[in-house]
RNA sequence: GCCCGCGUGGUGGAAUGGUAGACACAGGGGACUUAAAAUCCCUAGGCGCAAGCCGUGCCGGUUCGAGUCCGGCCGCGGGCACCA
């Protein structure tokens, strides 16, 4: 190392230049150490470019097919190119990179990719608020963040970048979508959407506020449009059971699978109707609790239903009623929320099992058309939103079961005020009204019951069905993967020949009114119809961007080949090894990804083994920051930046003192001005900094709080690191008397550290490396028990901060580059420990402990604990009531 | 509303059902320095002079032993099919 540059890495490195400038001017100006070497300081500025052109030249991170050596493919969920790398992008692609150096070190042939998810609607907006076009606002985007994540050093292979809305990457994209029209799981039918009725555009549900459009104001509408659907429900049955197999994704998004695809049994029957319309003689509902129909009420049914739109027709009350039920959005939320509200028919049913038994049919606004068979009986006692509906027009409320003889402590009938009783279905209850099975039943025993006596009687029939809908993948919007077909007049809709792709998206659009700027292009739609020739019109929707993130990582094993996939590549890179990501996508995304390379591996483009592309699942939490606030005249907030506010014994001040109310760990949020820049970051500390402080403190699952304290010392640490290893390289070649516990407290960290990474335990692995570098600081050790921890410790950082890592590795006369260096093993003959702490507990709180050989039998350790004066006290001369000894963990005395 | 999580010192957090608070931030004290910065050391859950007592959102349960398992409640977050 030289001498320093101008530019230096002080504590509080927002600061001037100049004051820097004058500072390191004036140290290196006199001599600070008077003796040994010349001490240079840590500076990221310096060594993180240089080791990033050196992994560049080497083409370190460059991934090709090596048969004969273990792959592992490492993914974080690509991002969406906003414009600016966000904080929370930094940890995400941190921790992959993580995984993917120290698989590298376990000799693995890695792959680690990147690209954009480049199509949507924010580009759209940006183009309609300022005018640009979606194309140049998205790669300038695309290149702004690039520039942005390349300085943090991730061992990115960017040879196979792409983004989707790449001509190369959707025309894969509409082959793909060909062939499944062809296999049959494209299909068209009616749909309804969010209609804007004064900008004339469809809008997506966060466009709604309050049932009114963003920009117009004008109440929006519900209005059916024909639209393209993939059959995801065929595959409901396969998606639900596949779980089982996901041995390493997290439980709790296998269980938000599983309740969305939300497989049930029930009974579906038909009630008969008396007074209706020509037609509608029978309704037919689906129960998933037939247990429950001597308690039924009332029959409701969905504004959508066949027979409402029959009644709508002539009766103006209905249709009235039916028109509000449809200005609520198309959301589920909103459904539920919703007030519930219904409408007599007038039409009645007959109870099937007691003819002269008359139920009301209601239209209801809670009731969706999507769901079983858009029509539903009520059973107020046993369902919250039945018993709501009832109170709210006097139907009769009776209980058909109750808790079990022996449990029914407070229990208030339903009908005499009480909540509904829904207990769980494997819990047993009492029937009061039971027509099939024992009286004291589960639910689930119930339920079997009703349904094999209703198929007995003829009554009705057990059905499985599934919650899950097929998923509607045409929008109405200009940026977008165009649907590759063709509607002709004499041939219908006719797909578009393959060798005519990819069906690229004109440049000359504008965006200066609302609605698809496909749809009123002069010449885009016009097209030859590729059955007959004749003149046809192309399909001017595009597919929702979900399908673009469906099969992107597919596409990165082959990211240039063209066909969807190269057949090698993907047996060799597939599946994913490790995919990471945020718990907003555990739905979704994953399991339209799951539907898509079933249907990819159906279409010859994966093989069997992709049917499940993701072999381990990590859902990582946010990055939050704190908000400052004070509050304007009339009570409402007002934001400040992090900057603008100085902290004093934990009180927040602006500069002219007043005093600053702190939000602490709020989601970051432009408009409260929490946001902190991963770019200053990185400039201000070096990249090491922020991988190593967003790792560090939380467990990565969880929420991490960026703090400007925490970032410092996280950047001191580094700073005490290098300058041990700079000790550690100019120490003499004599042995220490702390060489042995040096190097044994090494072999413990070796350890420690790989199963912190290993197990994603990020944070504790760096508690550790902490720790072990605290011991080194401290060790009476010689220069080559220095020296060799000094090694380990920057291979066991190089993941976390892998150019200190690189420096130090070089510094200290390492081989090669640290990243291709292997990882180290620990010894576990030097980990072993003679003696062992053990507790003892008096009713099992601790009271004292005592130190016993590793091996020590049971009997003479609680010959031992029964000696020791706390026991001997608590006895008071008596005898113990129970001795609980767990070898090498705990003694516990009951007295 | 429904589904899924989470809740531990002043703060971020640690803890295969077995010593609650590792590691770090902020704080307090000290060393070095003419001084400051930087660095290093010590201290640190609460109450108590102490012995000790109390403590993981709240209430209850299982257990020799519960932050951890079970039930109920409160609060916060994610998702709810056209945000990505």
């Amino acid at each position: 190392m030289g001498h320093e540059p101008a530019r230096h890495w002080t504590r509080r490195a927002p600061r001037p230049i100049t004051r820097q400038t004058r500072k390191a001017a004036c140290r290196d100006g006199a001599p600070v150490h008077l003796t040994g070497p010349p001490m240079s300081r840590y500076s990221p500025a310096e060594i993180e470019p240089k080791w990033q052109q050196a992994w560049d030249e080497a083409l370190t991170f460059r991934a090709e097919r090596k048969e004969g050596k273990p792959k592992y493919y490492v993914l974080e969920m690509f991002p969406y190119p906003s414009g600016r790398i966000h904080i929370g992008h930094v940890r995400n692609y941190t921790m992959g990179d993580v995984v993917a150096r120290y698989k590298r070190a376990t000799g693995h042939n890695v792959l680690h990719p990147m690209g954009f998810d480049a199509f949507g609607m924010p580009a759209e907006n940006a183009a309609m608020a300022s005018g640009g076009h979606p194309k140049t606002w998205t790669y300038d985007n695309i290149d702004t963040m690039v520039d942005q994540m390349k300085p943090l050093g991730l061992s990115i292979d960017w040879s196979r970048m792409f983004a989707t809305c790449d001509p190369e990457y959707y025309g894969q994209q509409q082959a793909l979508f060909l062939d499944f029209l062809e296999q049959g799981l494209v299909y068209r039918k009616n749909a309804v959407v969010n209609w804007d009725p004064v900008d004339m555009t469809v809008l997506a549900n966060e466009q709604v506020e309050d049932g009114r459009g963003w920009r117009s104001g004008a109440l929006v509408e519900r209005r059916e449009l024909t639209q393209w659907f993939f059959r995801i429900s065929d595959f409901a049955e396969d998606l639900l059971e596949a779980l089982d197999g996901l041995d390493d994704w997290p439980a709790k998004v296998k269980t938000m699978q599983a309740n969305w695809i939300g497989r049930s049994r029930g009974l579906q029957f038909a009630f008969s109707t008396t007074d209706a319309p020509e037609g509608h003689d029978r309704i037919e509902v689906y129960t998933t609790r037939p247990d429950t129909l001597l308690g039924a009420s009332f029959v409701g049914i969905s504004p959508d239903h066949p027979l409402a739109k029959h009644l709508e027709r002539d009766n103006p009350e209905v249709a009235e009623f039916c028109a509000e039920c449809r200005r609520v959005g198309t959301s589920e939320e909103e459904l539920e929320t919703a007030e519930k509200k219904g409408l007599n028919t007038g039409i009645t049913v007959r109870h099937p099992f007691d003819t002269s038994w008359e139920l009301p049919v209601y239209i209801a606004n809670f009731i969706l058309m999507d769901y079983g068979t858009g029509a539903i009986f009520g059973c107020p006692a046993h369902d919250p939103r039945d018993l709501e509906f009832a109170r709210k027009y006097e139907l009769p409320v009776q209980t058909v079961f109750a808790p079990a003889m022996g449990e029914e402590g407070t229990f208030i009938l339903p009908e005499d005020g009480g909540p509904a009783y829904v207990p769980p279905k494997v819990e047993t209850v009492r029937y009061l009204k039971p027509f099939a099975g024992a009286e004291a039943m589960t639910g689930d025993e119930a339920v079997d019951a009703a349904i094999a006596f209703c198929e007995e009687n003829g009554v009705g029939q057990g059905v499985t069905k599934f919650r899950l809908r097929d998923w509607g993948l045409s929008r109405q919007r200009y940026w977008g993967c165009p649907i590759p077909v063709v509607h002709c007049e004499a041939c219908g809709v006719v797909p578009e020949k393959k060798e005519n792709l990819p069906v690229v998206l004109p440049d000359d659009v504008s965006f200066d009114q609302p609605g698809n700027p496909l749809d009123r292009h002069p010449t885009w739609r016009d097209v030859p119809c590729p059955s007959c020739g004749a003149p046809a019109r192309r399909e001017t929707d595009t597919m929702d961007t979900f399908v673009d993130s469906s099969w992107y990582f597919a596409r990165f094993t082959a990211p240039r080949a063209e066909t969807p996939t190269d057949m090698a590549d993907a047996e060799y890179w597939m599946n994913v090894d490790q995919y990471i990501g945020g718990i907003e996508h555990a739905i979704l995304h994953l399991l339209y990804s799951r539907f898509f390379t079933r249907a990819m591996h159906l279409t010859g483009h994966l093989p069997e083994k992709s049917r499940e592309p993701f072999d381990a699942l990590f859902t990582q939490g946010m990055v939050t920051h704190a908000i400052f606030q004070t509050k304007d005249k009339a009570g409402r907030p007002v934001y400040h930046f992090p900057e603008d506010v100085e902290l004093r014994d934990s009180s927040a001040f602006l500069k002219d003192g007043t005093e600053v109310e702190i939000v602490p760990s709020a989601k970051m949020s432009k408009s409260k001005k929490n946001v902190v820049d991963p770019v200053s970051i990185v400039s201000d500390y070096g990249a090491d900094t922020a991988r190593w402080f967003v790792l560090s403190d939380s467990p990565p699952e969880r929420d991490v709080e960026w703090t400007a304290a925490g970032a410092e010392a996280a950047h001191r640490h580094l700073s005490r690191v290098y300058r041990l290893a700079m000790e550690a390289a100019g120490a003499g070649d004599d042995a220490g008397s702390g060489d042995e516990a040096l190097l044994r407290e090494m072999h413990k960290t070796v350890h420690d550290v790989t199963q912190g990474i290993e197990s994603f335990g990020f944070n504790a692995a760096i508690a550790r490396l902490y720790a072990f570098t605290s011991t080194l600081a401290k060790a009476d050790a010689g220069g080559p028990a220095k020296r060799q921890a000094a090694l380990t410790l920057a291979q066991l950082m190089s993941p976390m901060t892998p150019h200190l890592a690189e420096e130090m590795w070089s510094l200290l006369g390492g081989e090669g580059l640290l990243a291709d260096a292997p990882w180290p093993t620990a010894d576990e003959t030097m980990m072993v420990e003679s003696t062992v702490t053990l507790p003892i507990q008096i009713n099992g709180k601790r009271r004292a402990e005592i130190e016993v050989p590793k091996d020590m039998g049971k009997d003479e350790v609680e010959a031992m604990a029964m000696a020791h004066e706390s026991v001997q006290r608590a006895l008071d001369g008596g005898q113990p009531k129970k001795v609980i000894v767990v070898p090498g963990r705990i003694i516990n005395v009951v007295v």
